[in-house]
DNA sequence: TCTATACTTGACTTGTTTACTCGGGTTTAT
DNA sequence: ATAAACCCGAGTAAACAAGTCAAGTATAGA
């Protein structure tokens, strides 16, 4: 799991394509216009999403992109596995005699921090976001991120010293 | 928060250190050697590790890095929040009026998110991860990582057909 | 019905940022 | 003095981000 603009872009596109899929299919031209993002990147994310059937095309004038499937069931998750590069575990590439000494702490490691981050992901649905966005009315609400279809209010701060930025 | 191998080798190097650290300051080489990340790549982390005082550094023969506090209080957040460049938020620079419409849903919609890892990586410390390395002996036990001291019993799978790879 | 045209996706190509490497230099204990 | 270690600069490769061109398709007009 990777986790840079690119993905950050995608599940923005996509979730504009998900609020405006009641007017037929969504042209990039205007999710560039409101989502301030260059057309040309787009069609290059649309085209890795494409392929991965999360998103239909259609051609034409009035065409555009729908969702291939229905929004509750097209999480975070899949979207950034979708455009994001697959990150390499480097040595031990796959075979478990890495060191010799412990075989490959790190494998075992970071293989299931990047599990939590997918899990995590995977709980928040484009249905979810299109929802949130929605019920943006009322400012002074705690925020609420749904998971796995149950809400979790999430009102908890880290201790540590990180500055989100 | 940003995802990158850069993070995955500066956390793997620093659990190598905290593994060592019984033995005075670890040398870069030894865990170039160990973890086979290269040399210079190591002391370039290594650097903005030390400003950002998560390491101190002995120079001279028999040198080499130590934790700058305790392994309980260094989390997997410190670590990669040190070495990531840190992600901008593109459009509505800190302003709220992106597009107008609707004031850069990207914003809100992203920092939470962002927020979730953060506050997930803040709960793993490295001496979490060096327990969890030291009891590997057992390999028939389920796979288990503390979060905030709590120990909490990881066995579910996300249901969407990401493969990790 | 045929054709021209406008509109959209799809592929190719070009800068800019980031990941990573290579070389030399500085400090310090022996 | 010498060797072991940290330190610091420039240089290379890859990925990100964006621009340009070609291909496909529905609609309008004759």
């Amino acid at each position: 799991m990777r986790l840079t603009t690119k993905g950050r872009f995608a599940v923005t596109a996509m979730l504009d394509v998900a609020l405006h899929a009641d007017s037929g299919p969504v042209a990039l031209a205007g999710v560039s216009e409101r989502q301030k993002i260059s057309l040309s990147y787009l069609e290059q994310l649309f085209g890795k999403l494409r392929r991965n059937q999360l998103v239909e095309s259609v051609r034409g004038p009035g065409g555009g992109y729908h969702l291939a499937r229905a929004a509750s069931t097209l999480t975070v998750a899949d979207i950034i596995v979708a455009v994001e590069e697959p990150i390499d575990s480097r040595q031990c590439e796959g075979k478990e005699n890495c060191a010799g000494d412990k075989r490959c702490m790190t494998h075992d490691l970071w293989e299931s921090l990047n599990e939590t981050v997918i899990n995590h992901l995977a709980g928040v649905t484009l249905a979810d976001l299109v929802e949130q966005q929605r019920n943006k009315s009322n400012p002074g609400a705690a925020r609420v991120v749904t998971l796995r279809g149950r809400q979790v209010k999430r009102n908890q701060h880290t201790e540590s010293a990180v500055t989100p930025q």
